[in-house]
DNA sequence: GGCATACATTGACAAACATCAATGTATGCG
DNA sequence: CGCATACATTGATGTTTGTCAATGTATGCC
């Protein structure tokens, strides 16, 4: 593995490695219709507004979620591509 | 997801979320006999020893690598149940 | 025993990070 | 226009983290 593959995965992995931020993910991808508003979020999570904008910009940063404004809300969705890719990539080659 | 749940994957998943570890695991992967010493791994990496004795103790703690003493050396190996682990619990539903 | 080798641990420090309060922006409604 | 709602951004703060130099521990060899 080259050095900037490992800085490219670590980028994406270290999005995911973070308690809150896999209970985030895992909210959105749980909600109905599969997208939830930060409105959604913030009770489950408890944590501050700011504080579930701010790791659902990282989030959507590193392209595990997808962000789409409509009207006052915003809505964050999962993209599965990212997290299969990073669980490809993390596969070890004995496995399969 | 549960708390707990989320907390106890993020810490496998951040020992894994830094680019010096990733190739870390990577070298000890395809190293000869699957395994390595610290030796073998500094000048790859190209940082010091006690830089990568601490990486690779991050990994051991967090079940990705194991660590054998042999005389002088230590060889270290990696444990591939704990990378298919975090590989499955990453899978989004929609795959498979 | 004495010395070299292989590795771990400690201490220190700058950089990155998670969090919140306060404030800013934009949308919808009357 | 004026106000409330939903969310983002900024600033500040305590904590965690990656790194190295210095030192400690243990093994092997003479």
């Amino acid at each position: 593995m080259t050095v900037p593959e490992a800085e490219s995965l670590a980028a994406v992995l270290k999005a995911v490695a973070e308690p809150t931020r896999l209970r985030l993910v895992s909210l959105v991808a749980a909600h109905a219709n599969a997208e939830a508003c930060v409105c959604d979020l913030t009770e489950p999570v408890g944590l501050s507004q700011p504080t579930v904008s701010h790791h659902l910009k990282i989030l959507v940063d590193a392209g595990v979620l997808e962000r789409e404004q409509r009207g006052k809300w915003a809505y964050y969705r999962l993209v599965p591509e990212t997290l299969t890719s990073i669980s490809q990539l993390l596969t070890p080659p004995t496995a399969t």
